[in-house]
DNA sequence: GCTTGACCCGAAGTGCACTCCAGGTTGTCT
DNA sequence: AGACAACCTGGAGTGCACTTCGGGTCAAGC
């Protein structure tokens, strides 16, 4: 295993390239999402530059929470080549719709951290009474069956 | 149930307001991620504003891909009052960091899903030789053991 | 040619985060 | 008072995405 510049990549090769174990390679393959691995006389899998990227790509949809199953679809298009074009771009488009909806809860819970961590940081070097930050530890009875208006 | 505005919530009014099921909530509660939550005689929960706007931290956190196991120990540092406060703050820094690297996963997944759509529109109103995406439609045999470089 | 590590396969197992169920109680409405 | 929804509990079940296992094959260095 001395040459790393080569024409294709064993399994092992390809897992540390794509950040995909071998195992979950082996997965996806069988779960249709990769499409017929070339193999060498000895039947191991041998994984071409082609490979890497529809790897990058699935990995990409993966990261930002594209279920398996859509995965699967997203596959069985392009395996149609023209005829799945259009419904690729529904699947993209949808999917990004998705991700910016990610996007905006991330930014929203940033802010939310962000500002914890200055309170905290402000009662660290204040050591102020204490603060229970929305949890009750000291549980009481509510509500007897007749509701008071705040 | 005419009244909204009132003191607490039962568990399917908590459920609605935080977008959270009442059977989650319950599953938090006993996980020990809410403690102690209030009851009218009958025995059943009544949420009050300061459960709400706990909850709503959880939520932060959790759609962030923080593992229940974190919140826990979050709640339990919450719990300890000052003793728990550094903790606190590393872990809210540590998972700030995540939710960092996330967003830029996220932003570097638009990039290709845009790019993909782009190239996908542009086939569609052009009809052209088939793309196959790096998926492979035609398996070859490569390499007998041999390495050729590239 | 022998060892050692990488690889093959199908099948079973794992961890996480819920989610549902059965059987019983409570609360509200008419 | 009767009907009906919402609630209670402990425990079992679910879905997802891997991950591990067992038993065998392959390949590269000494």
């Amino acid at each position: 295993m001395a040459e790393t510049n080569v024409e294709w990549l064993t399994p092992k090769e390809m897992a540390t390239r794509c950040g995909i174990s071998p195992e979950t390679l082996r997965y996806y393959e069988q779960e249709g999402l990769l499409n017929v691995v070339a193999r060498n006389a000895g039947n191991q899998r041998r994984y071409d530059a082609d490979d890497v990227a529809w790897v990058e790509v699935l990995r990409c949809l993966r990261v930002t929470a594209l279920p398996i199953r859509e995965l699967k679809r997203f596959a069985e298009l392009v395996r149609q080549g023209n005829d799945g074009l259009a419904g690729r771009i529904d699947l993209l488009k949808a999917h990004r719709r998705e991700v910016l909806a990610q996007r905006r809860a991330l930014d929203g819970a940033l802010k939310m951290i962000a500002h914890k961590i200055d309170v905290y940081a402000q009662q660290l070097d204040s050591v102020p009474p204490v603060d229970t930050h929305g949890m009750n530890t000291t549980p009481t009875l509510r509500g007897q069956g007749v509701r008071r208006a705040l």
